[in-house]
RNA sequence: UCCCCGAUAGCUCAGCGGUAGAGCGGGUGGCUGUUAACCACUAGGUCGUAAGUUCGAAUCUUACUCGGGGAGCCA
């Protein structure tokens, strides 16, 4: 091996971790500030790899020192050199380079300083936000809990279903579709012929995959969907995107029971492995974003979450004796301020809400025997609401024609899902998780536009 | 879509009827190792837009634009 070689680059987080003096190493970074006195200037330099910078230490007469007023806040750098162990308190090692390139210099304008901004204001760079400490933590636990989804349902034996963007079922009730058409359309305002159109019928952005997801369960009998969904309503709040991830698994020969124990196992799982992963990057959502943050996570994945029915749910809010400003009725779907209560006054834990009135759920939520509610399951969370949505679905094909009688749906748009009745139906059950809401609730961040790298929310498409 | 709140320097905000301020960031100089370093000096603003009330408007009124929070819809 020849001696000389330049060493391979090496990540900061691996050097912070177990870096030794006198090591040759090879960095590449962002500059994130810099500090100067007389005689030594200090660089805290950053790769992505982690939350902690890197310190180059610049010194008269030695490498680097020349380039000094080029390395501003922002600009680029490849820096080799040995670490050496660091004199002072802060950092166990640092760099002393001996060769110190400016690939790219960054004006005195950089927006980042060092400082907290406001998320409204990082919002609007996008493009350089990234190179903050909060967002880069959020990309590393997103990119984390990415995979902790798809490791939870390997394991378990789920089948990877990739299900359409483009399709032409609308999951009734799922929401508002965006249109997909490449017909030219909206002068005169009139529906156009959709039989001219590209698909030769009305097609849109998927809303969820679920139905997808059933046929597949029909074969496979464990499956999952992970990927974008869209929906086009004039939602404007902290906690609705135009486009987010939605996680849905599907299960053949299961019940709501199945389905309520797959929905508790599954949180807690990719908490846990989010929390070993990202030690550093959620001990800072911890410190700066939620105090309590760690405590909380911990908490969850130590106790059983809460079971309670929809009924049960109206009595309690019912004997609360607190002033809602629209109490609670039977019949009527739990508003955000009931959720808010249930969740983080009453129970202060996840809570499974089941068995609602199937005249405020879906077409396809079996009916139960009582003949007023449907076998359906939301998952409540301190903090943020709703984040997950399920059901064991109506199998019975008869219950289902009728369901969708008297909900006036057409049984021609929906011939392969009632197909899926006829021919070796089974009892089945899933749920759809919103994956930007389990990331607000895991890291604490309390806006889905700071949880998504580019979010579209409506009105605001800027990146 | 509805309700509430906001918009002042590059950023975070104070000023709330009498000729525009601070901290941070930027620039310059100083400081033998700093950790959101420190010290001194300095440059930045037709106070979101338009109209109105007033001797006088950043400040009061109205409309609009944009943003935030909440509601509904849901994940």
């Amino acid at each position: 091996m020849a001696e000389s070689a330049q060493p391979a680059e090496t990540g900061i987080a691996v050097l912070l971790a177990g870096g030794r003096p006198g090591q040759q190493v090879l960095v590449r970074g962002w500059v994130r500030t810099r500090r100067d006195s007389k005689d030594v200037t200090f660089i805290e330099l950053n790769d992505g790899s982690c939350l902690e910078n890197l310190q180059v230490v610049l010194e008269p007469g030695r490498p680097g020192w020349e380039a000094r007023d080029d390395v501003t806040t922002g600009a680029s750098l490849v820096v080799s050199g040995p670490l050496v162990e660091s004199p002072a308190a802060g950092q166990p090692v640092e760099l002393r380079p001996e060769s110190l390139e400016v690939t790219g210099g960054s004006e005195d304008d950089f927006p980042l300083q060092k400082k907290r901004h406001g998320f409204e204001y990082l919002r609007t760079i996008a493009h350089l936000r990234v190179r903050s400490n909060t967002f880069g933590a959020l990309a590393r636990v997103r990119n984390s809990l990415f995979t902790q989804v798809h490791g939870f349902f390997q394991e378990r034996g789920f089948l990877f279903l990739p299900a359409p963007i483009i399709t032409a079922s609308d999951a009734e009730g799922a929401g508002e579709m965006f249109r997909v058409t490449t017909l030219d359309w909206g002068r005169g305002g009139e529906e156009p012929d959709y039989s001219r159109d590209f698909f030769g019928q009305k097609a849109g952005l998927t809303v969820s995959g679920q139905l997808e997801a059933e046929i597949f369960a029909q074969a496979f009998q464990k499956v999952y969907t992970f990927g974008p969904t869209f929906r086009a309503e004039n939602s404007n709040t902290s906690r609705h995107a135009a486009e987010f991830w939605m996680i849905e698994p599907e299960m053949a020969f299961a019940g709501l029971e199945d389905n309520l124990r797959l929905a508790e196992d599954f949180i807690k799982a990719v908490i846990g492995g989010v929390l070993e992963q990202c030690p550093g990057d959620m001990g800072f959502f911890d410190a700066r974003i939620e105090k309590g943050l760690l405590e909380k996570l911990t908490h969850v994945l130590e106790s059983p979450f809460e079971t309670i029915t929809y009924t049960e749910a109206v009595r309690l809010l019912e004997e609360s004796g607190e002033k809602f400003e629209f109490p609670a009725a039977w019949g009527h779907d739990l508003q955000s301020e009931h959720e808010r209560y249930l969740a983080e006054k009453k129970l202060r834990r996840p809570v499974f809400v089941t068995d609602y009135p199937k005249d405020i759920k879906a077409f396809y939520m079996r009916m139960n025997p009582d003949g007023k509610t449907v076998a359906a399951m939301d998952l409540l969370v301190p903090g943020v609401g709703e984040i997950i949505g399920g059901s064991q679905r109506e199998e019975r094909l008869e219950n289902l024609r009728r369901r969708m009688d008297s909900m006036d749906i057409s049984p021609e748009e929906y011939w392969w899902y009632l197909d899926l009745r006829r021919y070796g139906s089974t009892p089945h059950s899933g749920f759809g998780v919103g994956f930007e809401r389990l990331l607000m609730y895991i890291t604490g961040l309390g806006n889905i536009r700071d949880v998504i790298p580019f979010p579209r929310t409506p009105g605001n498409i800027g990146f």
